[in-house]
Order: structure tokens, then sequence, then C-alpha cells
DNA sequence: TTGTACGCGTTATCAC
DNA sequence: GTGATAACGCGTACAA
């Protein structure tokens, strides 16, 4: 690729000539400034952002840790992120850890050798003192997405009260007996207990129970079998109430008269499933502009007021597998 | 951040010796080498890949341009390029045009000034010379993916091929009647009619529409009236199936009875609708090793036989919504 | 084994 | 208005 020099040598003009010509600060000779630019056009010249970051204006990249794009609401949250970052004049470098916790660390290198000017991460979990450490360790801005990252600038939903809102809907709905299909110690499944409990729900109709268990389908048969009863399922997010609807369907369990089904994330398909699913909503755009804000600011060395913890609201998306559409 | 040169200073040796100890190529005094190695630890030094790449050996970036990430397909893409572009010792850029032709070629000149090593992209169009040109004139290895681009490496499945295999599926599944949703002068759609004129369905049992077409409804509850008819219909992509799904259901018409209905992309949750989506599978992985393996044998000046342009084979995934499963 | 000198492409700071 | 020159962080050739 063309560099400045070989353009000046082909003008006959000085480098830094070629430089003032090009970044269009300052006034040069208009003949001189055609030349040049007609020059630059022919070969296609691009400046080197690399080089121009040695001189310490940044590089203009922003690091993307993810933990699996293939996940839908993962994937728009990370055309969000770019959205945000190419408004704002930068580029991102998109990592996926897989979900594995010596991956998610080493990620962090990988973007520091390219000197990112900022990280957005989404850490595998949120109580990894390893990875936070590291992150801090790593000396550049960093925004932790979707999950609260204590000590660390953090933009996500308040996870507790969403679990509390998944047990309201399902208990306005009409359901009596309730089931959390996600990992034990979710802040989502303890708010949505929480919220039961209050209601006055007998811990007796309340079960939790992981999306890999094997006894998963066992569990669903013998909660729905209890004559006069509606089960009330909320799952830790809309893959695993995907996977849910077909082991209810696969049950001949009636969705949504026998068993209700919400789920968490309302990814992009959620409305088209067949029933379609009733879903807790994140406010993805939100997210993605306050995250990159508050990166921004970090970059440019604004007063930033302590570490950044405003948890935003998520909302229910009532459709046909709670019977609310 | 850390420099060698800072770590020179600290420990008391010059920059190009702190270089040898972590590059670890050259013999150093074991003495002076714990010393620098404890020092560039205890700093949590990361040496500038921007720098090194000055020196000419490439920056070790790949560009990775699709339209949109936050559709399914192209989400598990991005995933299977990231990881292999990984294996390779290579990182990625992410940028999404939006389908916006203008930033389309922008995209390539962010890339450029970023001094990406090679780019996969995913074209918004195979057949505009203008991005075309673009990728000829921007000097840097590319290859298209999943579109078979003139002229430019391309890794892709035969869309004609493709076409056929849904129109073999849908008329051994009985269908005798035939719909294509998708844009005109779509190659799958082509190679779908002409299978199925060469299998003697004559040519006013082939109709085509476009997915965003106000009168589709109209015309599926038209076709789909014909009493002992059986409408096939062939959507371009999934999520346009899915939303075929939807329409069939809400006109009452039974599925796959009625009419058949069969994707294109096999998108994760596909096999999780209801009905589930008989869908035609692209070899995500095989497609992704095969792009970047092409990329990384121009980056390194590997003699490679001309263009690229060995078309992969797509199969169908047979499932409920043509009475597959 | 180790230090000096230089170059990569760019911007910034000087003189002129 | 313009051209030297230095600087950024690193690798490498060469000299010691």
């Amino acid at each position: 690729m063309i560099t400045m020099a070989e353009i000046a040598r082909m003008t006959g003009v000085s480098q830094p000539t070629v430089s003032r010509v090009l970044s269009g600060n300052t006034s040069v000779n208009p003949e001189v400034r055609e030349r040049v630019l007609e020059c630059a056009r022919a070969h296609n010249f691009q400046p080197n952002a690399l080089a121009k970051s040695l001189q310490g204006g940044g590089t203009h990249l922003l690091g993307v840790l993810l933990t699996d794009i293939s996940n839908g609401f993962f994937a728009e949250l990370a055309r969000e992120l770019e959205a945000c970052a190419n408004r704002a004049g930068y580029s991102i470098i998109l990592l996926n850890s897989g979900r594995d916790e010596a991956r998610e660390r080493d990620c962090i290198d990988v973007v520091r050798r390219y000197r990112v000017d900022g990280i957005a991460a989404v850490p595998i979990r949120s109580d990894s003192s390893l990875w936070t450490e590291e992150i801090h360790r790593s000396d550049v801005p960093a925004v932790a997405v979707t999950l609260h990252v204590p000590g660390l600038d953090s933009v996500y939903v308040d996870h507790a009260e969403a679990g509390g809102l998944a047990a309201r809907h399902l208990l306005k709905r009409g359901y009596d007996d309730f089931l959390f299909v996600g990992p034990p110690k979710d802040e989502k499944g303890a708010g949505f207990f929480l919220e039961l409990t209050a209601s006055g729900v007998p811990a007796a109709r309340c079960a939790a129970v992981r999306p890999d268990d094997a006894g998963l389908c066992e569990e669903l048969r013998r909660r729905c079998a209890a004559e006069g009863r509606r089960t009330g399922i909320f799952a830790t997010n809309d893959l695993d109430a995907l996977v849910l609807l077909n082991h209810l369907r696969a049950l001949s369990i009636d969705v949504p008269r026998r068993a209700g089904v919400i789920g968490f994330d309302d990814i992009p398909v959620s409305r088209y499933l067949n029933p379609s699913l009733t879903s807790i909503s994140q406010p993805l755009g939100e997210m993605a502009e306050q995250a990159v804000a508050r990166l921004v600011s970090r970059i440019e060395r604004r007063p930033c007021s302590g570490v950044l913890d405003a948890p935003l609201h998520a909302s229910v998306v009532g459709r046909e597998s709670t019977g609310a559409l």
C-alpha cells in the first residue's frame, strides 16, 4: 500500500507536506494541494492508522469481548455496539471466549496487544475475581455489559427485578405452581422466588432445575400432571425457553393452558415461535449506547463520577406462551 | 502501557536486550533474563502489535465484513471465522454494512486503514461491480463468503444446485404446486424452477413472490385454497420462512398437510420451531475454514492456483414443516 | 552476550 | 507555505 513518503517523491514535495494536505489542518499551496490529492486518489491511499497511533493519538479501536456471538442476543448486542462505536469514530475487534475462562483472560491480552482504547465485555461470570483483577491490571478503560461486575463500570438490567417481573406476570396470568429453569444461584431466579414468596406462594409450589438436568423432562411431567394446577415456568434465557417449549410439546403438555413459559432476552425469533414466546426484554440499544458513551468518556479522560452502576430496567413482552396475546 | 524501553531503563539494560528476552530467540545472560522477565510480568507488559506491524511483519488482523450480524446465520459464520482466524494466529475486526452499499464500500477503507492482512466479506450483492472493483483496488487479499463473486476468491455453496435440492425434496414429499419466496433473479429460485420444470411441473404450477410483497398473504390464501393441491414453498432464508410459517398459521393453513415450507441457512433455532423447519444447510465450518485458509495462503504469498472457485454443497435437513420428521 | 544505529509511517515542532 | 528533524515502540543488522 502506498505511503505518504512515496506520494511525496512522486509529487516532488516533502512527506510532511503530504501529511498536511491529507489531514487538511494547515494551509498549503492550492496547486501543490491538487497535485498531492490527485496522486493520493489515483493510488487509493489510506493513512496507516497504526502508525498514527504510535504518536499517542490512540488506535480508535474498541475490544468487544463476548462469550458466544452465535447466541442471537449477543449478536444483536454486538451489532449495536458496533453501530455506537462507529458513530463515535471507533471500530471494533471482536473476540469470543466460548465460555472458557482461561481463554476469556487471554482475550484481554490480545486486545491489549492491539492497544485498543477501550474494552466492552460480556463476562462469563460476574464474580470471577481473576478476570476482574486482570481487567483492572490491563490499564485499559473497560465496561461490563449485561452483567454487574462489582468495582467495574457496568451497564446491565437489574436481574433480580427482572425475575420479579417474570413472577408477577405469571401470577397475573393465573399460574399457581412455579419452576425456574436456570443455573443455581442465578439472580434472576432469586428475584423470581422472592417475589413469589412475597405474594404468598408457598415454598412447596416453587422449584428450580438446571436447563441441562437429565431429570428436566421428568420434572415437567410430574408438575404438570398435578390436576387443577397450572405451572408457570421462567427460563433463564430464550434459547433454553425454546428447548423447553419443545419438551412440553413432546410431553403433550398444553401451552399456555397447563404450563406457561416466559423467557429472557427477547431474541428476535421469539415473536415468531409457535406459540410465540413471552419474554423479558433488555434495552439493547440503550445498553450499547451507555457502554460506548462511558468508554469514550474514560478514553477522553473526561471526569467521571466514580464507577458506573446504573441498572437499567427490563420489561415483559407478553405473547402466546403465557396466554398474553 | 509499559514499553520495552521503559523496562530496559528499569533493569539497566538496552531495549534490544529486552526484545531479545521477550521474544526468546537469541540467548541472553540468564541473570539478566530473569530480571527482565520479572519486570515485564510485574508491569503486565504486552508487546505493541501495531509497532511490530510497522516493520512489515503484517498486523495479523483480518477484516470481517458482514451485512448484518444479527442474522443468526451470519452470527454463526462470524464465530467460525473468528475461531479459524484464531487458530491461524489472527484476530478479527468486524464491520456490518447494514445492507447499505455506500457503507459497504466505506468498510473496505476502514479495514485498510488498520492494515488488515486479509478480508473475508459477505457482499450485499454478488454482482456489484463497484464493490468488486473497490476490493481489487484495495490491494488486500480478499475472499467472498457465501456468495460467488466473479473474479474473486469465493467460498460458497452452489445456490442453483441448492434450489434444485429444495425442489426435489418438495416433490418427494408430495407437493404439486410451488412458490418461491425471495427476491427476483435469485439463483436459488432459478435452480428451484429449473428442477421443477425438468421434473415436468407445468409453469402454471410455479410462482414467485417477494418476501416483503404486500400481496404475499393473499397469494398464500389463493394458492392453498385450491382443492386437491398441496403447495410447496421455498423461502430464500430461514428468517423469511419463519415469517411465512406465521402467516400460514394466521391463515389457518395446515403445515405440512396443505402447505410445506423449506427454508435456507438452517439457523440454529429452526430445529426448535413448531412445526420444526425443514431447511437447506450450508457447511458453515467448512466455509470458514476454506476462506481463512485461502486468505492465509495469499497473505503468506504461497502460490495459489488462480482464483478460488470451488462451490461447496448444501444439504437438506428434513423436519416437520415438510412432513419429513 | 550485549549495546548502537536504523527503519517502519505518521504527526508535531521547529526553523526558514 | 514548506522542508528538516525528532518521536512513537519494536525488530534487526552490525559492531563490540
